[in-house]
Order: C-alpha cells, then structure tokens, then sequence
DNA sequence: ACAGAAACATACATGCGGTACGTATGTCAA
DNA sequence: TTGACATACGTACCGCATGTATGTTTCTGT
C-alpha cells in the first residue's frame, strides 16, 4: 500500500499546477521562467521535471484543469434543460462566464493553441468543449432542429466563434457592453442554423435577437 | 538625396522578412532563433536589432507582410462583384485558398495572437482582414441584407469562425474535403444572418448549402 | 573634405531551459 | 527486520538564445 508517497506527489504537482496556473495567466507562458513558479510552489526545479518532463508539460497540466473547470461549469448550466434552443442560450452564457476570469482566456484560448500547437490543442479541447458542442450539434441534428451536415466541422467552427467572442469580451473597455452585444452576436449566428429560426424565436421570447 | 542607403536598407529588411517567414513557417516563432534567421539571410544579429528592435519586431513584420498578401488576395477575389451574397461567397473562398499555404497558418493564425498579444494582434487584423469583413458587414446592413447590429463585434467573430476553419482545414488528413465541409459549415452559418436566406440562395443556385 | 548619421558587425552580459547526477525517503519481498 | 529497489525530489552544470553596448564602415548633406 503506497499512500504517503501518493499523496506527497499529489500535493507538489497541485502547488506546481496552482501557482504555475497564477503566473502564466498574469504574464502568459513565454515570459514566466520556470524557476520562478517552482519557487512559489516551494520546490525546485527537480519536482517539475520529475513530474512534468518539462515546461510545456506543466503548461499542458494547467491547460487540461482549465478546461475540466470550464466544461464543467457549461455541463452544469444545462442539464435538465430540455428545449435545445434554451440550452444554446444558457451554454452559451456560460461559456462566456467562465471566461470572465482572466487565467482562462489568457491560458485556455490566447497561449494554448500556440504553446501546445493546434493539433495538441484540438486534441485536448475535442475531449471538453468541444465534444460538448459535437454533442449538442448532433443532438439537435437527431431532432431535426437543424439541417444534417458534417459535426465535427461545424462544431469546431462554432467553436471558433466563441473563443473570438470571449477574447473580444475580456480585451474590450466596457466589458459589460461587449458581454451584451458579442452574446446577441453569437445567438443570432448560430440561430441561423435552425431550420425554423423563426419558430424558435416566438419560443424563447426574448432569446433570440429578432431585430 | 538618400537613395542608395535606403535601397540597401530595404534588401536587408526584405532578406530578414523573407527568411524569417520561411522558418518560422517551417518550425514557429519560439523554436527558431534569432541567430538563424540572420544567417540565412546573410547579415549579422546586429543588422536585425537595427531595423526591428527586437526578434518579436521582425515576426511582426513578418505578420504584416503576411496579413497584407491575403487580403489583397481577398480583395482581389470579391472586386467587381455587385451581388453581396456573391461577394462573401467569394471572399469565403479566397480567404480559405490564402490559407492553404502553411506560413499563412502557422504565422498569421496560430503564432501571430500568442506572440504580440491578443490586443496587437486584433489592432495589426483591424488595419487588413478585420477590416475587410467590417466594410463588407456594414454595406450589407445599408442594403438592408442582414438586420442592424454592431458590426465590429459581429465581424470578429466571423473572422474567429474564418479562422477556426482554416485551421481545420491545415490540420486535416483529407484537405480537399476538409476544406469542402468547412467551407460549407461557414456559407451555412453567415446565411443565416440574411434577413431573407432563403431568396438569397435561389438567387445564387448551388452556391448557398439548402440541403 | 568633413562632420554626422545611418547601417551594420562584434563582443559581451545575462538569463533560461534541460540534463546529469546525487540523495533521501518510501515500498515491498524474503 | 533488512536488504534491494523505486520514487521523489535537490543541486550543479552546460548550452543556447536574447538583448545590449560598443566598435567600424559606408553613406549623405554641407
């Protein structure tokens, strides 16, 4: 039975993955020297190869928890809902939430994709977010609520969108504005997709931009 | 008259741009070093520090070059067309063809907002592609095409969407169908933000997806 | 022709990432 | 319990890359 030593590790690599999280999301990847986070973990440099292999290892460690906390807090915002369209409306609120929080656009959408190469990228994200939109879009295929076509490609795209609409969010002034009109924005995108947008509109009153 | 340093000048910035943008193409930002691209272009690092500042000053440039070719190659593609639909049509498809060339993705999409920053970048993509998209949204809601809204945000995020699927498309095994369904999936999602897509798509047979 | 500036080349300082190696502690079997 | 081994680090060092400071040469205006 090896329990101490477990734990001992779990708790260096949660320090590692903690401050290591903090850093890169105040000064992004690049600019963050890895003695510096090893420092604040309280460890050297011999606990983050040990663990990590290197730095890019612990970045990807911190990118992974990131997008576990984001899905999640998606998953969460529309289980028991059963109107697809409503589930869009609140995924899509809560997607934009989550990356509210700084660490999350800087690490999950800005450096990710760069530090770790797209395909990478992709990768990990097809098993978090990105699988959760395939799910809904073949879902909403299956009821016919929009017209059958390639998931996987869609749903990348769409996921594109989202990711732009979030950076535009956190970059912008007044947050609130941008918040308010990048969310219209992507409803009245991705409501372009159902078959009979103008039904679902008189569903959801108020939901769906129809200016 | 100074015309035989400027001409001097210019052949060394051009060697600098012209190598750099094949290695960082080939390889990425981060993994070439300053001292390489030099070399290749037959200058010294003092040379590249005269000109650009810095290394991140030289992948800017770079970018900018980069940035300038693919949206005179859109431009190019959507000049003289009357019909708006025509034109998105069209600029869809240039855009996708500038983004077969592998320096264009893994310079101006995948590096570019990682390395300048993510303000930068959008400030550089206003001036070129962003700017594009914006002009071309702004003149189909005078024509009353597609409903009132805020342009610059609906713009980036179309151009996210645009991005998204480049992306898919450089990252696929099959890129001729890839960029097929990707081209598809975003002539889906922009019908969809016509006041009447449904005239749109007889006016242009087989160009808009109705299946 | 000469002063100054621009366009580089060279040498150096600094810092970071990775690796090799040492060590202590934990783990398991006999 | 004890010896053999694995794990989890710490330490020291090497190579490399960036940026800077300082020369040196080539132009350019007067």
């Amino acid at each position: 039975m090896r329990r101490r030593q477990e734990e001992r590790s779990q708790a260096t690599r949660a320090a590692l993955v903690g401050h290591a999280r903090r850093l890169f999301a105040e000064r992004g990847y690049a600019a963050v020297p890895a003695d510096e986070v090893v420092a604040a973990a309280g460890v050297t440099r011999g606990a983050l190869y040990h663990h990590y292999g290197d730095k890019q290892g612990l970045f990807r460690a911190v990118f992974e928890e990131i997008e576990r906390e984001v899905t999640e807090q998606v998953a969460e915002a529309i289980v028991g809902e059963d109107d697809l369209w409503q589930v869009m409306l609140r995924g899509l609120a809560a997607f934009l939430d989550a990356c509210e929080r700084p660490e999350v656009v800087r690490i999950g959408l800005t450096d990710a994709p760069a530090v770790l190469g797209w395909q990478t990228w992709r990768e990990i994200e097809a098993e978090h977010g990105l699988g959760l939109i395939i799910a809904l879009l073949e879902r909403a295929i299956n009821e016919g609520v929009i017209a059958p076509q390639p998931v996987p490609v869609l749903a990348q795209i769409v996921l594109g969108a989202l990711i732009e609409a979030a950076l535009l969010i956190a970059a912008a002034e007044d947050r609130q504005a941008a918040r308010a009109a990048a969310e219209r924005s992507v409803q009245t995108l991705v409501s372009g997709l159902l078959v009979d947008s103008a039904a679902r509109g008189a569903e959801a009153p108020g939901g769906r931009p129809t200016q």
